[in-house]
RNA sequence: GGGCGAAUAGCUCAGCUGGGAGAGCGCCAGCCUUACAAGCUGGAUGUCACAGGUUCGAUCCCUGUUUCGCCCACCA
């Protein structure tokens, strides 16, 4: 067995490459179905194939990644099922662009060849997302990765189609829908994305016919005015009753158009009275639709004004706008020009502003859907934490509205249903059809539309496992345990999974749904490129390594609230890697030739020491095994930091050192039991969070190994022999006082660590007094002294500086060391601090209502305190008047 | 317009069911103490946004105010 030399610095890269290879080999990620074991389930939100691992990306499946690993070694059978998503638009963005960098468009393609050429730009760039969730350490069961347009998933989203179909939950019809001028696309309600801008609000003046009157319209969009269609006035407003059922002409185009009343209309806004155009702004296609009226689309699919538009045919809209308020003002009908506040709609993958565009669209009627997804979630069958979002969820659930479903699109999955040229008939099925259902006509041509990229992601729980089959992976890990996303895509994809998979399944998804926050930058801007903030992850791995990284995000990772994503953050937990490397070292120099295989704990003599780091291993994992049932990454991933510094490194590892060094045969594989012990439970313990170094820790630590790899060996739960350590626990704090107390005059009074001093403690009782003299070495190795005196009730050398430990009073003398005014100075500050204790603890006792009303155990409790306060005032008060006397 | 969240050390943030506020970084002082200078030891630093209320007691619960951030919404 050759012992490898660790370096001094923990080295990531090559750590990391070798062991993501071997557990992946070995088949450690790979889930069997069934298993006896208990389920645990996770499926990814599958990352677009045309995406890079951004932070979003990285915070989300270090989250899944810990929680699988956590599960996996606790015992259950876990699936954590990956894949990617087609990623219709802007899949489709991606290779039109390439193409027309070659100088070409789809058009002159073809359908079929472009969709070729998709699938061959996903086969050579497409999905290298997946080789950055490696990076990342995800222990994904990539034998089982699935992809949103594979055979399986469209299979899944036909049957669908064609069931809601069946059911009348899928149908056509002609109204306004989101329309992308760019994209050339319908879009959901919910790819519209508003933003605040700046605008005008041009008033127009329209002439009332048979009278020199004027109707002044207020619009943010004066070109749709081609398109009007009639005015509307509040019939309660008394201004313009006597012209209702009264016509103007719509100046530019010199069409009469009705002036109509409705309730829509409100009488204090503007001038009162509204444009109509029903075939570009929702709420007049509403009007239009209650008065009957015309309506009239003035643009094409590109938003450039047509035939309709008559002398502004082939102007751009934005262009047609220009012209179109110049014309007005040239005829001295444009009164005024006001700023005006408006959300503008863009469309969520290419910015463009929408265009409200009157077509035939498919649509998913939610309402039936939507009514058990709400239920399930108020029943707590889903549990979504932070509970917050269960209003959010609620908000829109019982607002939503019918579900635009089709994309004028080619990449995506195919809406099958058929019309027939003959009857006009439509046909819808899962198998292509030959023949129209209606009249048998072999005439009929598929619908060209594919559907919504989220219509397939809304199945994926279901979809990937072999729905529509009954499949070992379905009765095994369906539903799902647990759904870890953000909750930018709540609506988008959470809320549609519910639907789907309680309509579908009859059970919900998930149990639980955990949303987590979005990354931000230091400043708490939202990266984006365009703002050049964006931090890349797989550059912070390179740097850092993905161990600190993890960690770092885990760190950040508390409930409801975002992340700013500093790097120094990252340095710190790049350090605290290094730190564990390094207290690995220690351990494994000093355990050179132990075996622990040998040694059981039952037959060792434990002391203070071995059993206060025991105990607070036990602890660890209580917490740890408790915050991660919770979501409380944030606080497993502290607790654990704090542990392995400030405890196990900082204080078990410096009074490990006497023993390890000394002549005592039996105290020497004592403490190295413990050191092996410790670090062996404390690696399986972080190893959820920083995967790579824990495994390379792991497997050169000696013993026989319970599992091939740390990702197999049993996760630590609550050791019912250690909570037995709590009073010895405590006695090792109180060695830790009477160090820190030395500690404290040594650093106060700037002795060098070089320097040893000699130490008096006086102790009041026989128990103290015993417990100091049974750990005197310790205290002699960690306050570096050169030597110590204890006793009973001993009084302090003149000259000494004077500590107070709980019942321990510490005499550093100061012969030689500093003068009598530093300790003079020293005594009056500490004093000083005591005083204001006392002086608030005093106040609070004397409070009679405090006393009669509060707790008895927390007056007691406050007076114990007070008397300990007054206590050491009294003794360091004695010393500073005997200092003073010196001089 | 509706809803949600935040305001705590110089900075970035924790703080579970009310009992004198914590971490990391930064700062000051002293250290190459044979795992680690990416380190060790000691130290300083807060009217817990503001104003009321409930309570013996409020950073925490309630009301209001201010300032940020986000989500939703068809007022031209």
């Amino acid at each position: 067995m050759a012992e490898k030399e660790l370096a001094k610095v923990y080295e990531p890269q090559s750590v990391e490459s070798k062991w993501y290879g071997a557990w992946e080999r070995a088949g450690y990620f790979h889930a069997v179905a069934p298993s006896g074991k208990a389920p645990y389930s996770i499926v990814i939100p599958p990352p677009n194939i045309t995406g890079v691992l951004h932070m979003g990306h990285a915070l989300n499946n270090t989250l899944q990644d810990i929680l699988c690993r956590w599960k996996r070694m606790s015992g259950c059978s876990v699936l954590w099922m990956p894949g990617t998503d087609h990623a219709g638009i802007a899949t489709q963005n991606v290779v039109e662009r390439q193409l027309a960098a070659e100088g070409k468009d789809r058009f002159e393609l073809g359908r079929e060849a472009f969709i070729e050429r998709v699938w061959r730009w996903k086969g050579e760039s497409g999905g290298q997302i997946i080789g950055q969730l490696k990076r990342l350490g995800a222990s994904c069961d990539w034998e089982r990765e699935r992809f949103t347009m594979d055979e399986g998933l469209s299979r899944a989203v036909r049957e669908v189609f064609v069931r809601l179909y069946e059911e009348g939950l899928i149908y056509r019809d002609n109204r306004l829908i989101n329309w992308c001028p760019r994209c050339h696309t319908a879009l959901s309600d919910i790819e519209v994305e508003h933003e605040d801008r700046k605008g005008s609000l041009w008033h127009l003046r329209y002439p009332v016919e048979g009278s020199d009157r004027f109707l002044v319209v207020a619009t943010t969009r004066p070109e749709t005015m081609l398109g009007d269609t009639a005015v509307a006035v509040n019939p309660a407003d008394d201004r313009y009753k006597d012209l209702v059922g009264g016509h103007v002409l719509l100046p530019l185009v010199n069409r009469m158009i009705p002036i109509i009343a409705d309730d829509y209309v409100d009488m204090e806004f503007g001038t009162g009275v509204v444009k109509i155009t029903p075939a570009h702004d929702f709420n007049d296609f509403e009007v239009g639709r209650r008065h009957n009226l015309d309506m009239i689309n003035v643009f094409d699919e590109s938003g450039v004004v047509n035939a309709a538009g008559h002398q502004y045919e082939g102007l751009e809209r934005f262009a047609a706008r220009q012209k179109v308020v110049e014309d007005m003002d040239a005829l001295g009908l444009l009164e005024r020009i006001d700023e005006h506040a408006l959300a503008l709609g863009g469309c969520y993958r290419c910015k463009t502003v929408v265009e409200p565009y009157l077509s035939l669209q498919w649509y998913v009627k939610v309402g039936p859907l939507a009514e058990p997804a709400l239920a399930a979630v108020r029943e707590g069958r889903t549990r979504i934490v932070p509970q917050q979002w269960e209003n959010t969820y609620y908000d829109w659930m019982e607002n939503i509205r019918d579900w635009c479903i089709s994309r004028q699109i080619w990449w995506g999955h195919r809406i099958p249903a058929w019309y027939c040229d003959h009857c006009g008939g439509i046909t819808v099925a899962k198998v292509d059809p030959t023949a129209c259902s209606t009249c048998g006509s072999d005439e009929i041509r598929q619908e060209s539309d594919v559907l919504d990229t989220w219509f397939s992601s809304a199945l994926w729980p279901f979809s990937t496992m072999g729905w529509p089959d009954r499949t070992p992976e379905l009765a095994a890990f369906y539903p799902t345990s647990c759904l870890v996303t953000g909750f930018d895509i709540l609506f988008f994809w959470v809320a549609r999974m519910m639907m789907m998979g309680l309509h579908f399944m009859g059970e919900v998804p998930f149990r639980e749904v955990y949303i987590h926050a979005l990354v931000r930058d230091a400043q708490g801007q939202k990266m984006s490129k365009s703002k050049g903030n964006v931090i890349d992850p797989l550059t912070v791995i390179d740097a850092y390594g993905t161990d600190a990284f993890r960690f770092t995000l885990a760190a950040f990772a508390a409930q409801g609230r975002d992340i700013k994503l500093a790097e120094e953050r990252i340095a710190g937990f790049r350090n605290f890697a290094n730190k564990l490397w390094n207290a690995a070292r220690f351990a494994l120099m000093n355990l050179e030739g132990f075996d622990p295989d040998a040694v059981t704990l039952g037959e060792l003599e434990l002391s203070s020491g071995d059993k206060w780091i025991l105990y607070r291993l036990n602890e660890a994992a209580r917490e740890t095994n408790g915050a991660l049932a919770d979501y409380r990454f944030n606080e497993g991933a502290m607790g654990l930091y704090q542990f392995t510094w400030s405890e196990f490194c900082d204080w078990y590892i410096e009074l490990a050192k006497n023993d390890l060094y000394g002549d005592d045969q039996d105290r020497r594989r004592t403490v190295q039991y413990v050191l092996w012990h410790t670090l062996e439970h404390l690696l399986r313990l972080l190893h959820p969070f920083m995967p790579f170094i824990t495994e390379e820790i792991w497997q050169a630590l000696p013993g026989t190994k319970p599992a091939p790899s740390i990702m197999l060996a049993a996760f630590p739960q609550v050791n019912g022999a250690f909570e037995g350590f709590a009073d010895a626990a405590r006695n090792m704090d109180r060695i830790m006082a009477v160090i820190s107390g030395i500690r404290n005059i040594r650093g106060e009074m700037e002795v060098p660590p070089s320097r040893e001093i000699a130490v008096i403690l006086s102790c009041d009782n026989d128990e103290s007094l015993r417990l100091m003299k049974h750990n005197e070495a310790a205290i002699i190795s960690l306050a570096r002294l050169s030597s110590l005196a204890i006793g009973m009730g001993l009084e302090k050398p003149e000259d000494a500086s004077i500590q107070v430990a709980g019942d321990v009073r510490i005499f550093v003398p100061l012969k030689g060391l500093v003068d009598v005014e530093e300790e003079e100075k020293r005594l009056a500050r500490e004093i000083g601090k005591i005083d204001k204790d006392i002086e608030f603890l005093g106040k609070k006792l004397e409070n009679p209502s405090f006393v009669e009303r509060a707790p008895a155990d927390v007056v007691a409790k406050e007076r114990e305190k007070l008397a300990e306060f007054a206590n050491k005032k009294r003794l360091l008060e004695e010393s500073l008047v005997k200092i003073r006397r010196l001089r």
